[in-house]
DNA sequence: TTACATGCAAATGGTTTGCAACGCA
DNA sequence: TGCGTTGCAAACCATTTGCATGTAA
């Protein structure tokens, strides 16, 4: 499994971008190492622990830098409330429907993983989700021909 | 490509479960067919030019409806709104930063689709989401364990 | 005549925004 | 001193809910 980068590497990045490591800011940043895919809602809720009077804004707008900058990720179900982890390359979630837990597996070989998880980890897969994000022949080709209007498809 | 179920199957599985076919339950599922990944909202919209007493209540619980019996499913990104389409097997999205549509692709070979995505099609892929969804050994162990609490990872 | 459907309006709740106060550079 | 940051409160908005009305078997 491919792990984020270090803490203090984060850290150095943010001020090479003249960001300020505000203790609330590097206490967000160390309960995203801390925890598994939190809510923003959870991450306020143990902030609060610590720092009684932080808001709901800091933890949203830290959230929201982290993720322009790339260095979290942002996870979104069916729920209300997004999920939020560090970045890592070449991993894939399994979602428990049971615990609702989310874990992190490897993804080294995807056409086999579905079959792979449950013969080798007992994971029951009912449903697989995978989402391709990028740009598109049209859009490649210069046409930056880009509409919001609805598309006949099918 | 896999196919969804034709419509007239999907209108014979309500008839089964004893669901009225109410015109404008018959109007979401035709615009399912005829639209690429539709919004509620862009549903209740094209539904207002055919039945302009529609409301969205009836466009939101008759998406769920059919969410729940397996017929649709539901796309959730970054953005607010959810995004609908009838259910196919073996499909992945490809997701145009550019125009914003939505492009279902096949998936025959999941572990060497974003390299021929590229070669072949043309798709310039940046980022690739893959979730699965089902039970966790630990939960599958009937533990039942499952809790809504924090847990810690890494 | 009863259970299911619809539709209006209000509520819900995660997230965002406006804005004043704060504090490091 | 200036600008990034914080935090309170209000706004936002997709979705859900309450409830009265309508409708089909």
């Amino acid at each position: 499994m491919n792990e984020p980068m270090d803490m203090e590497a984060v850290l150095e990045r943010l001020k090479e971008k003249g960001l300020r490591l505000t203790p609330q800011r590097v206490e967000v940043i160390t309960l995203l190492y801390q925890l598994s895919h939190p809510t923003a809602e959870q991450v306020y809720s143990l902030m609060s622990k610590k720092f009684p009077y932080v808001s709901q804004t800091t933890v949203y707008s830290t959230l929201k830098m982290l993720k322009d900058l790339g260095i979290v990720n942002e996870l979104t179900y069916g729920d209300r409330s997004s999920h939020f982890e560090l970045t890592q390359e070449e991993h894939a979630h399994f979602n428990c429907k049971s615990c609702g837990e989310i874990y992190d597996v490897d993804v080294k070989d995807a056409r086999q993983l579905q079959h792979l998880l449950h013969t080798e980890q007992g994971y029951q897969v009912d449903f697989v989700r995978l989402e391709f994000y990028g740009t598109c022949p049209a859009c490649a080709a210069g046409g930056e021909a880009g509409t919001d209007s609805v598309r006949t498809a099918h």
